[in-house]
DNA sequence: CTATATTGTGAGAACGTTCGCACAATTTCG
DNA sequence: CGAAATTGTGCGAACGTTCTCACAATATAG
């Protein structure tokens, strides 16, 4: 036991300072059994005195207890969980936990290395985009042992856990809805299409169109995809597969190729709908090398908000989900895990916001 | 001790079940110590078929370190503080670390609030951008009870810790540089101009003319002020104080209404440098509104890169802080002082990189 | 007034792991 | 070959806090 720190206050010396046991100063200090007022600010003035910090190492082996939830982000670096994260860190501060952060880049082999540190750690609950629908032992697992689990902006079958998300296929059908509307009858999609059955949009297609897919546990992008489909349909409209820009697992390369290939064919898509952030991100680099004017020549949605979307000229399109309260919500659902909530478990599907601007018009006459 | 985790398996049984003492199951499961290879295979499957998970927190108890770094972002929504996570967390997971969270909103209240948690639970080593640089007792304290400090973004004088910054004076003098290149004799600017003797920018240049400033301890914007008359001094222009459009306190509001005071000037800047990404968006909100034409009307160059800078038409000329890197470097430095590091602090500039792009052009003749 | 309940205190065990040390076995070096 | 060094094991203390329980003091209810 070299490596110790020095001068550290224990609650030891506190109580020899104040003239009692540890275990009255430790009531006097952590606020639990009971202790005279005298005894409680002889106590306290003793431990400002000597500059005591409790050691809450200690406090969680004994209580079992951290007040420290588990975060498994998709991706830290991207403004969608950064916006997350702002609502889970103002609700989870308030109740005076504070978070472990980890990062899973969408990779199942690194959400079961963060899970497992964070376990370790033994955080108190645990809020997981999970990358991987199929494969959630480990969640399982935790559930098993006590370790409250809320899944955020996706939702796992057969996992018995709390999900917070949005509608994305109803959300994504209603994009959609709004450009068949304003005439369009070719529209392009640009999605991450990656996890279901091997990025197999074909399969999909055919899979929805006999009813085998339950949409509510597939990837948001997938989801969105569906809901195109949904759109299309309402409208008469045949689904043309060389309209989905098929995007691989989180690549922005993969959409600028997608959006370049569907602006290039020769019946050339009048609307452009992207499925998210990054696709938008990609899919506006291209539209503006090709010298597009939006909406003129392209009609554009994009599935998520982005400060610039609201400034430029035109303003474009976009379903702004509510980032920050979905974190806000997931936070709240696993602090009511923690106080012992055992009630059935909740699905929520928050409503995003539809930004309308002036990136709509109808079809060009070509 | 009633709120107990059911079931959960501790280091005593798995010993028993591979027939050893609990201290030779904790060195072949711990890697310290020594333990025969046979003996460390049958205590490893022991702790596989229980499923033994070992408690870090009884760990750091007795080791006195818990492989845990604390974080204080200003905003942890922001696309400057998600960057910069990045790179931390990629650097700490790799060294098998974990990151602890916290917010301060760039408020000092906040900040002790935060860090106080994180060393109650005994983090290694802190990584922080200080929401105050006149009031760093708490972080003294902490680097006196040997929980090594890296600053970022901005330096603290006085305080005895590595800092990881960019040279922002040097980078706004290059850019504003570009600008009266161009044959610019007005240049807006819009910063937060807050925090240095509460916002007083006419005090502030007095006191620049008079030498009284150390700009390597100033925070950002007021450094890129600085670097800003220092570009203006070098073309010959004086500053006209009308020309510097002082925001508060991380105000998106106070940064478009500065924007729209500026280009309303009946001698309206013919150029305008926005000093960081939310001064930069707002900033772009203001022009679109107004019908500007970049860089016909208005020459603009923002500090700081976002991603639809380069989307735009034309793309918008910005600073590229290395973000990623920054975070990265934060990380290897406090790695080392948890080492053992004793060497002198650190203070790494790293270099910004211009992005060109083509809001820059001659001012127009009105 | 007596019995019961509540408030209050201190002693020592508990939490789950690592460490130091005594002792033993094996290897290395002069 | 003997002495010294290295490898290896188990015991029990340690870490810093909370908990349980026995006992004491005070308040409440019948």
């Amino acid at each position: 036991m070299n490596d110790k720190r020095q001068d550290k206050v224990t609650i030891t010396e506190v109580a020899k300072r104040a003239g009692v046991s540890t275990a009255t100063a430790g009531r006097a200090l952590g606020g639990y059994g009971y202790s005279r007022k005298e005894i409680k600010a002889r106590v306290k003035q003793a431990a400002e005195e000597l500059g005591y910090r409790p050691n809450l190492l200690a406090r969680g082996l004994i209580t079992g207890k951290t007040k420290t939830i588990g975060v498994v982000a998709g991706d830290i670096q991207s403004p969608f969980y950064a916006s997350i994260l702002r609502g889970v860190a103002d609700v989870t501060r308030a109740a005076g936990f504070g978070i472990l952060l980890t990062n899973s880049d969408e990779r199942i082999e690194l959400e079961l290395e963060a899970v497992q540190l964070l376990r370790e750690k033994q955080i108190d609950g645990l809020i997981i985009a999970p990358s991987d629908l199929s494969d959630s032992a480990h969640l399982q697992a935790a559930i098993l042992d006590g370790c409250p689990v809320v899944l955020i902006d996706r939702a796992i079958r057969n996992l018995a856990a709390d999900a917070v998300c949005v509608d994305n296929r109803e959300a994504s059908r209603d994009c959609v809805a709004r450009l068949t509307a304003a005439g369009h009858r070719r529209i392009g999609l640009v999605a991450e299409l990656e996890r279901w059955n091997g990025g197999n949009v074909a399969d999909f297609l055919a899979a929805v169109a006999s009813g085998r897919v339950d949409s509510s546990t597939l990837f948001p992008s997938w989801q969105r995809l569906y809901g195109y489909i949904d759109a299309l349909r309402d409208a008469g409209i045949p689904v043309d597969p060389d309209l989905i820009g098929r995007v691989g697992l989180y690549s922005g390369e993969g959409a600028r190729k997608e959006t370049q290939r569907l602006l290039d064919l020769p019946n050339r898509p009048t609307a452009l709908f992207s499925a998210d952030g990054l696709m938008s991100a990609a899919a506006m680099g291209i539209i503006t090398s090709l010298d597009l004017q939006i909406p003129r020549d392209l009609s554009l949605i994009c599935f998520d908000d982005l400060d610039w979307m609201s400034f430029l000229k035109p303003g474009i399109a976009a379903v702004v989900q509510p980032l920050t309260e979905m974190g806000e919500a997931a936070a709240r659902l696993v602090l009511s895990r923690i106080d012992g909530n055992e009630g059935p478990n909740q699905r929520l599907a928050l409503r995003p916001r539809f930004a309308e601007r002036g990136s709509i018009a109808a079809p060009p006459s070509l």
